[in-house]
RNA sequence: GCGGGCGUGAUGGAAUUGGUAGACAUACGGGACUUAAAAUCCCGAGGCCCUAGGCCGUGUGGGUUCGAGUCCCACCGCCCGCACCA
């Protein structure tokens, strides 16, 4: 057998048992020697396989908040894991370094946005060091370094170069309080997502990065992503959007402002016949053009603009609409005319901006055609009911059979799936329309009106246009002197920045004033990791090497945006030659948050630092430790500065360490769900540590001077009993770590350590036992390595052992260990458990079946009835029916 | 409204995926050690019945099964995402 090195101490390294575990002092001395000895720095060229591990890189706001640490943690522990599994562990760190708040800081506080940024990253970096966090850091970079966004700038001239970004002059959302412009992921409930002002619309010239060229690509790649949380994949689908459906023109009795017809989209083109109306938006091209010439649209169409993107306005969700007097043909019935609608629920931006009502078969439409008098035509029944439609419409499932009525197609009964392809047919067939696929997803304006982004490397020629800037006068440098006195763009007001002459014709130019969105920024920084010094953005050996990542984790609040936009530049680099991955995230786990519980007094929210707790459960009551006054125990809430209900990581890390911040972090919860702070379970965790110490001392003080460590040959009932215990524990914990569930693991390693606490008070002194006991003790804290880090290297060294822990392999399990020769099973009957029998684990069915009639207490409660049947169900359990 | 998820002791949560419900932890109670406290160690604990022993128990009601926290149906409650998407 392969048991661990163990060396007995010599005397003088002996600590009294009382000795507590100092975090303070062993901490910084463990992560000085991993330092010294490189361990965490990776190389491209390294034989063994690669594993990539990866937390979304924070945003340097100046602290590391407890939601990072909860995020490091877990990426750490699977970093730990796979690099004693033998794995080439990537595990880097970096910034996510530009964005508004450097710029709010700038105007607020008088500092440069690099100043404050580079200072932030400075004091972040010391308290991430202090966490123990086996990275990478020679690989670390901020997005804001020029070094990053010249490659960046790289990056977007090939994307232009390839057709995939473009110049779009559109609608876009503004955010009148940062004077920038939003993407429509950022509006959320008609707001800017950072600064909850309601947005303003406005036509403004924008660089698009052309994402639906990849709309069916990134839909189709969602169905390989087996190591996605469904929701995820379910939340990008959605997003993305697609559905089926007819695209047709209805024809204007009387053409009008050079149209012959409105074209409409509809997926559900089997509720054609019963069309009673056309409805358009407000700023489709024919309603625009028709309120030149009739103020009363043109006042209908201002005033659903104004209130169109306000949340009263949703909510009251009044159906408006204005007569515009056009009239169509029905296309099954040519005799027929619908009267065309202007409408406030139809939006420009979906389909062609004009539909057809059905009322009898949509319920917004039948809302609709209710206030304004319009005809309810019923198209289809329910099979067994014939009730025409009143004021609920019939919008059966699309696999239920329903009964046409003067359906075009000759369809009687059908699901309704059957129908809609059967009109698509006949609409291709009559030359009426088209079958043709819709997506929600529409392409991503990057352009920023700021300072502190990339520069967007064009210059505007007004001979040649935008012309981008070639590769040989990059990077465009972001100026240093600005000034943030007034509102708008400082690159703007810049005196000089932006003149520049054109690249292609040599005549005075100007540069584009606009920055990249942030998201750009962190769309590729996972490949640039894989080689960071590079010339290139990526070099594609390395990117291909590394890539995808195989556990990305980080915050659910992710799952549209930052991932949909990483899945597209995978796609787009590839198409331009810079790696060849299409799906940059093999796994994805979306943790949870770290939440408190909120106080309150008469001035506003309490930090939990200065509350006192008295009671418990029902009678909990809160204080404030320094003005006595009784505070309000709030709901339990996400950690925020506005509810006070933040603690503190430097405190939890100077008062108890970093293990135990770490171990606290891993315990109970699941890690995919929110976790509660409490200080008693700090306490808990920290209690864990010591103990931990405690015991691996009392082993090493029971260890005499000459103790022979060679394996004994054999061991002695309970020290089976206690190895069965440790390995079956190890053989746990690995599976629990690669299944991300932490918190089993913990639950293992507590009931390990229980264990050996006990084997120690009883048997402590016998020689087989003590060997079994110093294999215990090491394989807990090799077990415990990945998330105490610095504990289990104390431990491990105290214990005699060489070397350091964190470069140790994984040890292999004893597999003969592992299972027991006998098992206990329970015995039911009628399915209640009445007892247990103890059988061989080879025994078959016959056997336990004879076992366990035989048995005294089955016989017992037999009373001499036989049992109708007796189900075996092997090494599992056994039920009597009678 | 649509889509997804969840509901287990005082609390966070386990439960080999249909096979001993409540592991482990927190809080609590009792004991040991101590002049005392802290720390530590040991014991107890789902509810009900006087006990032996038994009955009940995983949001509610029903079903499938030898056996259901787990599967099916209906309902109640909570959470998350999207939302006038044609």
């Amino acid at each position: 057998m392969t048991g661990p090195d163990m060396t007995a101490p010599n005397a003088a390294s002996r600590t009294s048992a009382s000795e507590r575990y100092n975090p303070q002092k062993a901490e910084p001395h463990w992560q000085a020697k991993w330092d010294e000895a490189s361990v965490f720095i990776t190389q491209n060229d390294d034989p063994r396989p690669k594993y990539y591990v990866l937390e979304m890189f924070p945003y340097p706001s100046g602290r590391i908040h407890i939601g990072h640490v909860r995020n490091y943690t877990m990426g750490d522990v699977v970093a730990r894991y796979k690099r004693a599994r033998g794995f080439n562990v990537l595990h880097p760190m970096g910034w996510d370094a530009f964005g508004m708040p450097a710029e709010n800081a700038a105007m607020q506080h008088k500092v440069h946005p690099r100043a404050w940024t580079y200072q932030n990253i400075e004091a972040m970096r010391a308290q991430l060091k202090v966490m123990g966090l086996s990275l990478d850091w020679t690989r670390e970079f901020a997005t804001c370094d020029v070094d990053y966004y010249h490659r960046q700038q790289i990056l977007f001239t090939d994307f232009l170069k390839a057709g995939l970004v473009t110049r779009k002059t559109s609608r876009v959302n503004w955010d009148p309080v940062d004077h920038t412009v939003l993407a429509n992921e950022q509006v959320i409930d008609g707001r800017g997502w950072r600064s909850g002002a309601l947005v303003e619309q406005r036509e403004l010239a924008q660089w698009v990065f052309k994402i639906t060229d990849y709309a069916q690509d990134l839909l189709d790649g969602l169905d390989e992503l087996d190591d996605w949380p469904d929701k995820v994949r379910t939340m990008q689908r959605n997003w993305i959007g697609k559905s089926r459906g007819l695209h047709m023109g209805f024809a204007l009795t009387s053409p009008t402002h050079g149209l012959e017809a409105i074209e409409v989209y509809t997926t559900r083109p089997d509720t054609l016949a019963g069309a009673s109306f056309i409805a358009i938006a407000p700023e489709h091209p024919l309603s625009q053009a028709m309120a030149q010439d009739n103020s009363e649209l043109a006042a209908f169409n201002a005033d659903v603009r104004r209130s169109g993107t306000s949340e009263e306005a949703l909510e009251k969700a009044e159906k408006r609409g204005f007569e515009t007097g056009l009239t169509v043909k029905h296309p099954i019935y040519p005799d027929q005319t619908l009267p065309v609608w202007v409408a406030n629920f139809i939006l420009m931006d979906y389909g062609t901006g004009a539909v057809f009502g059905c009322p009898a078969h949509d319920q917004r439409d039948l809302d609709f055609a209710r206030s304004h008098d319009l005809p309810v035509i019923d198209t289809y029944f329910a099979l067994d009911d014939d009730t025409p439609v009143a004021n609920e419409a019939f919008v059966p499932d699309k696999t239920e059979k329903v009964r046409f009525v003067n359906q075009p197609a000759g369809v009687e009964v059908a699901t309704g799936q059957q129908a809609i392809d059967a009109t698509i047919d006949w609409a291709e067939a009559q030359g009426l329309g088209k079958g043709k696929e819709q997506f929600r997803l529409r392409d991503w304006g990057v352009s920023r009106q700021r300072y502190w982004g990339c520069p967007i490397p064009v210059i505007h020629c007004e001979s040649c246009g935008a012309v981008p800037v070639p590769a040989k006068d990059l990077p465009v440098k972001l100026p240093d002197d600005v000034s943030f006195d007034r509102p708008g763009n400082p690159l703007d007001h810049h005196p000089t920045w932006k003149h520049a002459q054109c690249p292609k014709c040599g005549k005075d130019a100007v540069r584009e004033t606009d920055t990249m969105d942030t998201f750009v920024d962190s769309s590729w920084y996972f490949a640039r990791f894989t080689d960071p010094k590079a010339n290139t953005p990526t070099v594609a050996e390395s990117a291909n090497g590394w890539l995808p990542v195989d556990q990305y984790i980080g915050g659910v609040e992710h799952a549209i945006l930052h991932l949909l936009y990483s899945r597209f530049f995978a796609r787009a680099m590839k198409a331009t030659g810079h790696m060849d991955i299409r799906e940059p995230f093999k796994g994805l786990f979306t943790q949870g948050m770290v939440v408190h519980e909120t106080y309150k007094g008469t001035d506003g929210w309490v930090e939990p630092a200065k509350v006192l707790i008295e009671g418990e459960d029902d009678t909990r009551t809160a204080k404030h430790m320094e003005t006595g006054e009784r505070l309000e125990i709030g709901s339990v809430e996400k950690m925020s500065k506005s509810k006070k209900n933040v603690v503190d990581t430097d405190d939890i890390i100077t008062t108890y360490g970093a293990d135990t911040a770490r171990w606290f972090m891993l315990s109970d919860s699941p890690p995919e769900r929110d976790v509660i702070w409490s200080d008693a379970g700090v306490e808990g965790a920290h209690r864990h540590i010591q103990r931990v110490w405690r015991l691996v001392n009392d082993v090493v003080n029971a260890t005499p001077d000459d103790f022979d460590d060679t394996p004994p040959g054999s061991f002695s009932d309970d020290a089976t009993a206690l190895r069965k215990v440790i390995h079956r524990m190890l053989n746990a914990v690995a599976d629990d770590v690669e299944k991300l569930a932490f918190n089993r693991s913990v639950a293992r390693i507590y009931d390990a350590t229980n264990a050996i606490g006990r084997a120690l008070t009883k048997h402590g002194d016998a020689p087989d036992m003590l060997w079994a006991l110093r294999e215990a003790v090491s394989i807990l804290v090799e077990a415990m390595q990945p998330m105490t880090p610095h504990l289990s290297e104390a431990c491990w060294a105290r214990l005699g052992h060489t070397g350091l822990l964190a470069t140790k392999p994984w040890t292999e399990v004893d597999r003969s260990l592992l299972d027991d020769d006998t098992l206990l099973l329970p015995i039911q009957v009628n399915g209640k458990k009445r007892g247990e029998i103890s059988v061989a684990k080879t025994a078959d069915k016959d056997a336990v079946e004879a076992a366990v009639l035989a048995d005294e207490t089955v016989v017992k409660l037999l009373a001499g009835q036989a049992p109708k049947r007796v189900i075996v169900v092997p090494q599992r359990i056994v039920n009597i029916v009678v």
